[in-house]
DNA sequence: TTGTAGGCGTTATCAG
DNA sequence: CTGATAACGCCTACAA
């Protein structure tokens, strides 16, 4: 391994200015000396050791990505074809300005402050929802950090910004598009919902736009399964078979998926018999048959502002706003039936 | 920060005391000092630190996954739903065994060296096809890599493991069961084809399959399309307006099931004017109209297995092969038509 | 059973 | 413009 010192004796220099030079301290050293050592570095392979640097600076140029394992949810977050395109993104960004990027789950705040400590880590990427707990703990740290797609109670400190979607929106805008196309029993299908989380906002969207339309908030049209194939088809042939829902809002357009071709399976037409509108707007809406009518979110534009956020504040530059709430749009397609009453 | 030095301190012991303690060598100290560290340990919540760590025993506990970046290929490693999957499964058995795990996209041979000297990594996690050049630095380097679907001249090194599937077969396979369902114009789609790679693999299983029914190889029946949502639909609509295709075999789920859409956008019907093979059998293959047919491939195994393979290379525990290939195995579903002769 | 001392590669301070 | 030197936190001979 070549160090700044095998450099240093190869050019007849101190270690300092093989480091004055390596930092860009042109200012010290003669341009002589800056070519002769660049050149040594070419020659030599020299490439800093991130250790000893994170050890003398306490700063590692590490930004840590974090996935929160809940009980409920034990799946890591690339499991998530959504975090996975944002994971990469992240890293091309990341790359691009000299830092490196640590994936991590945890389940509790003292594994999270171990970690980020275990490495000096210089910024964090957080997803998803979290308790108070855990928000707490994060405030007391003064690194920057990213929340995405977290609803925490107040995120007035100055380390932490906030990327978040319209979600109450979505799910109003959802479920008023289904009741003006005449539906009035929708079934509510979401993963487990959790308090504060962007389910549950979504949620409280659907029951204001039914109780906007007068229509009785139905708790047994709330179905809160796992998002996996088996679950969703089933709930698709359990909905098919109900006696009066004539719609279903899905909160995750891969749900919605399922459902519909449990619908399908069960001998029922979408949008014929039973609308399905769901959340996201993945590539998959355009691939299923009929098209699927969704919430659209930009999830790419997500993940180009987090980035954004993090540099600015490893920069130190001044933040104007540190929360950004994306819009939603309604994406018309064809798994939506009007009904005519 | 607490240092082993504060715990010293607080316990009024040296360092190499806290230091033997914190490593289990407990041999060493009386079960009292055990004690009395272990509580100071907890009570100033210490947490080591890896940079120092790293620095002076040259080793780090990060595991590199890499995805190499091609002009072709301009997407990160987690793009890929199979891949993202793989990397979940990937940190969470890493992180139960005290090892950290950084991704990274690189582009060049001495980006990934510089990459793994900048943080002493300690082994790496390699996916995808890459040229021999890449291959040869890979086998300088000392620190155990696990391949995954990577074709390569020769793995005969011993800090190298390799994970494979049964590409070959999987393509002769599918053709295979095309042919004997009375196909003879069987297009192959696929992304782009790189020398060595599965998609490559999977083409001569096709090519095989033909000439042993002695159906003549067409180039203009192999399409090489990028993966992405409008071309695949586009893909299909050409694929149904052609004249005498009456099959198609596509190397990935996600573009069969594009290419399935395509052509029933194109008002024909699958299976009845154009049957449709897959695979990988990604799930989605269940929640399509009709379910898609398919070659299967573990994949949740393949991570299992690389990251077993690694784990023992770290151990230093003796690998018996340093080589594993899938199986892949048909699976029917309803895609594929018989045709009446 | 415990302590001392030197060094891992880098940076920063301060003196030449 | 350049060079010593100390420190960062930890580990490991070796000594006691």
């Amino acid at each position: 391994m070549t160090t700044i010192k095998d450099i240093a004796q190869a050019v007849g220099v101190s270690c300092t200015t093989v480091s004055n030079v390596i930092h860009g301290r042109s200012g010290r050293v003669s341009a002589e000396t800056i070519s002769r050592i660049n050149e040594a570095i070419d020659r030599l392979g020299y490439v800093p050791n991130m250790s000893a640097r994170s050890l003398v600076s306490s700063s590692s140029r590490v930004i840590g990505v974090i996935s929160h394992l809940t009980p409920h949810n034990n799946e890591s977050i690339v499991a998530d074809p959504f975090h996975s395109a944002f994971i990469g993104s992240i890293e091309r960004t990341l790359s691009n300005n000299g830092y490196y990027l640590m994936l991590r789950t945890v389940k509790t705040t003292s594994e999270l402050l171990s970690f980020l400590r275990n490495w000096n880590v210089d910024g964090l990427f957080f997803t998803g929802v979290f308790q108070d707990e855990f928000f707490q703990a994060l405030a007391d740290i003064d690194i920057p950090i990213v929340l995405i797609d977290s609803y925490v109670t107040n995120t007035n400190h100055s380390n932490i910004c906030n990327i978040g979607l319209e979600d109450y929106k979505g799910g109003y805008t959802a479920t008023r598009y289904l009741i003006e196309h005449g539906h009035k029993n929708i079934a509510f299908a979401s993963p487990p919902i959790r308090d504060h989380g962007v389910v549950y906002e979504r949620l409280q969207g659907y029951k204001n736009a039914l109780s906007e339309a007068s229509i009785p908030f139905r708790p047994d049209l709330v179905f809160e399964r796992e998002l996996d194939v088996d679950t969703t088809l089933e709930l698709g042939s359990v909905i098919a078979k109900h006696k009066d829902i004539t719609a279903v809002f899905s909160t995750a357009d891969i749900m919605a998926v399922g459902i519909m071709a449990g619908i399908q399976q069960s001998g029922k037409s979408v949008p014929n018999d039973i609308s399905v509108i769901g959340f996201d707007n993945i590539n998959l809406c355009r691939l299923t048959s009929p098209n699927l009518t969704t919430i659209h979110q930009d999830a790419s534009l997500k993940g180009t502002l987090a980035v954004d956020f993090l540099m600015d504040m490893l920069d130190k530059k001044p933040i104007k706003d540190r929360e950004i709430i994306l819009p939603i749009k309604l994406v018309e397609r064809d798994s939506v039936k009007k009904l005519i009453s």
